[in-house]
RNA sequence: GGGCGCGUAGCUCAAACGGAUAGAGCAUCGGAUUUCUAAUCCGAGGGUUGCAGGUUCGAUUCCUGCCGCGCCUACCA
């Protein structure tokens, strides 16, 4: 509603311009006044043409106004403070308009949308910085399907990684389990929870003798190459861990339409294509000397042009740094152990002269393996439907729901959906991995799909850590360094972390036991239903409620917190209002399709002017923008903007509620009046918070 | 060293392209409804937007330089 009325406006203003100065501004910048008395839209462009026209921006604004004429569904435009345009609409007939709730057509883009997310190495349990992967990629999900487009949801499964090398190097060298007892306990419950300590235990233990970290390289190298005992143990057990986490995502309703593998990229060849490509257009060099001789490399990304031949003392000292620091054994070892060579490395054409060694990106490591940029390259590749390749694919979980997910495999099911092959791709990644995603940017762009490079979305988020207190709470020692830092990174490998399914726990007994007070009347099941979606609404909330690039400093204080700006607190709002027509023996659906059809546009404006009015109108106006904010969250990939808008809705009808009793409400006009207001506002709030995966209770 | 990001109220965070009096929540203090349940509402205090310059009608926002913090910068993923 608000944003047809609003590219309206910008279309008559645009027009209007072209006529009378001849004058085609590119953009025509509309604002929304800071109260709604001054009007809906706010237009500062007579400050911008006062220059160009050379006269005073007042009077540029006078001659707009009286020369636009009549805006259908706008009152009038007026000038105010310096040269400011407010426009006003008519809010007698946006509110009819409203309550009709008229589907209005917006232009779709063509093609399918793919977004990427959660990714999780399925070595061990998820945690709160998976979760805000999650939620964030579910929700951006959410917004393109209610923008109309169609979405294919994947999560990517690194399962031939060094990180479940690591966890396997725990079950077999730590543990000494066999097949048979490691398939025993896949089974129990919560295994991921299992290899969350296996891991860190594994990290430490290569700490203790560096000479155990052996184990890894050849237990990588096992995996890696498949048809093997060992590989065999991995994929049970990141299959088991995959499971969970769909488990832990489904609690939340998140759900993958499609999960590839890595190991399927690495087996079906993905690489192999991808690499005969980027050398045939010269993307990669092969480097002969220094200290990345034997690569294959390409420039890092953001490197602009040729760089110059200046990698003289800087260098060195760089080198001689590296060779006393510590990492130079683990570099040695990897040296050491020869590795299945998988690809044809021998140099074919130019040599990597051009790029200065600190301006390298190696991609083909010299023992032959490809690195995870390279893999990722691959990935992309057929992500556009550019790779002349195409995974196997099978069934792998079928929601309770009935929503099947497929995974990647060598031997495919013959019938199965088509994945792949899309317009454009959000990839929800931490911000810690943006030069990695660039380079894969870059590497579209240099095989030359450079549409396909402008419709790749890093969608780049911050990291959630946790605050010295959290750990402390946690049980963990911390540092008097960390302890003085607003916030300490989280940490897989030192099992340094809150867990997804813990923290959901937590949440479901907390509002549990608040539900439990509130109406014993209910059942054990009608009470844990409530307090399962209070859990999920106030933790999804929690989520959206900051901006991508803030850190995200944990704190289970404020993440357990229903009041406030939370999730509850804009459930609640909804509650209350189904209440209204619960006691008023109304059902709110059908009135606010209905019902509120007798009261005309006239009788609308009657009773949203002046200045209760006012208040009132604030609300409609709210809930008439959420569409707008819809299409401002994918614009920008920010779906806090829509968690802000919910909590304003909330808050604006709070108020309301508050001021405007309408069962007691003695005027019958003003009563359905009233009731309308709520009835749309529910409507509104209820989809908004569905498109951030929220559901509300029948009662709170 | 280079790249990216951040610095706003006691705390945690907002502020779309540069715009009208920089806003919320929490915490603190003080109030409200025998009414559609208080997971609510109202009020108060709390700010030199890290510092210094610049650009212009106008800067939290853009530019430059400092200061402080985080992340990235591996033949890890």
């Amino acid at each position: 509603m608000y944003r047809h009325l609003e590219r309206r406006l910008t279309e008559r203003v645009r027009d209007f311009l072209r006529r009378t100065y001849n004058l085609d501004l590119p953009k025509i910048v509309i604002e929304q006044p800071p109260k709604v008395e001054f009007g809906e839209y706010a237009l500062p462009l007579a400050f911008e043409l006062a220059k160009k026209l050379r006269k005073a921006p007042r009077k540029i604004a006078e001659e707009i106004v009286n020369g636009i004429g009549a805006i259908e569904g706008f009152e009038k435009l007026e000038v105010a403070g310096a040269g400011y345009i407010n426009a006003r609409l008519n809010r007698g007939e946006v509110a009819a308009a409203l309550v009709a709730d008229q589907k209005l057509k917006a232009e779709i883009p063509p093609g399918k949308v793919l977004v990427e997310h959660s990714s999780i190495n399925p070595n061990k349990a998820a945690h709160i910085g998976h979760l805000r992967n999650a939620i964030l990629g579910d929700t951006f999900v959410r917004l393109l399907q209610f923008a109309g487009r169609q979405v294919d949801v994947q999560n990517y499964i690194d399962n031939t990684g060094v990180q479940v090398a690591d966890v396997i190097v725990g079950f077999l060298h730590l543990e000494k389990k066999s097949r048979a007892e490691i398939e025993q306990l896949t089974r129990q419950p919560r295994f991921d929870y299992y290899c969350w300590d296996l891991y860190a235990r594994v990290s430490q233990w290569y700490e203790q003798d560096k000479q155990n970290q052996r184990a890894r390289i050849e237990t990588l190298h096992a995996i890696e190459q498949g048809g093997n005992e060992t590989a065999a143990i991995a994929d049970l057990i990141s299959t088991a861990v995959l499971r969970r986490h769909l488990e832990t995502m489904d609690r939340l309703d998140i759900e993958y339409d499609f999960l590839p593998r890595e190991s399927e990229i690495l087996h079906l060849h993905f690489w192999d294509a991808a690499f005969q490509q980027l050398k045939e257009k010269g993307v990669l060099f092969y480097e002969s000397q220094g200290k990345n001789k034997g690569c294959w490399v390409m420039r890092r990304a953001g490197v602009a042009g040729k760089s110059e031949t200046a990698k003289s003392a800087k260098t060195d000292a760089k080198d001689a740094k590296h060779d006393s620091g510590k990492a130079s054994q683990e570099d040695d070892l990897l040296r050491e152990i020869e590795m299945r060579s998988g690809v044809d490395i021998r140099p074919s054409s130019e040599p990597a002269e051009g790029i200065a060694e600190e301006d390298q990106k190696v991609i083909v490591r010299s023992n032959g393996t490809v690195g995870y940029v390279g893999k990722d390259i691959a990935y992309h590749l057929w992500k556009f439907g550019l790779l002349g390749k195409d995974f196997g694919y099978c069934k792998f979980y079928l929601y309770p729901n009935g929503h099947q997910c497929w995974i990647s495999s060598t031997n495919g099911e013959p019938d199965h959906p088509h994945f792949g092959d899309v317009a454009e791709i959000y990839n929800v990644i931490d911000a810690r991995q943006s030069e990695a995603q660039n380079s894969v940017v870059e590497a579209l762009r240099g095989l030359g799909y450079n549409e396909q490079a402008d419709h790749y979305t890093h969608f780049s988020y911050e990291m959630v850590a946790l605050t010295p207190r959290c750990a402390a709470e946690l049980g963990y020692q911390l540092s008097e360094e960390d302890s003085a830092r607003s916030y300490i990174e989280v940490s897989g490998r030192k099992g340094f972390g809150v867990k997804a399914d813990d923290l959901i726990d937590r949440l479901i007994a907390s509002a549990k036991s608040e539900v439990d007070a509130r109406h014993p009347q209910l059942t054990d099941a009608e009470r844990a239903t409530i307090a399962i979606q209070i859990a999920i609404g106030a933790l999804r909330y929690f989520m959206l409620k900051f901006t991508k690039q803030s850190v995200i400093a944990f704190d289970f204080k404020e993440a357990l917190s229903f009041e406030g700006e939370t999730g509850p607190y804009c459930q609640y709002a909804v509650v209350r209002a189904t209440n209204i027509f619960r006691k008023g023996g109304v059902d709110p659906d059908t009135f606010s399709r209905d019902g509120a059809r007798p009261v005309s546009a006239a009788e609308f404006a009657k009773y949203l002017e002046g200045e209760s009015g006012n208040e009132i109108w604030e609300l409609w106006l709210a809930a008439a923008k959420t569409s707008y904010v819809v299409d401002q969250c994918i614009a920008t990939t920010e779906p806090a903007y829509l968690a802000k808008h919910a909590f304003q809705i909330a808050q604006l009808f709070n108020y309301f509620y508050h001021r405007h009793p309408i069962l007691t409400e003695a005027d019958e006009g003003r009563k359905r009046f009233l009731l309308a207001t709520a009835a749309v506002v529910r409507r509104e709030l209820i989809r908004a918070l569905g498109v951030m995966g929220i559901t509300v209770p029948p009662v709170m």
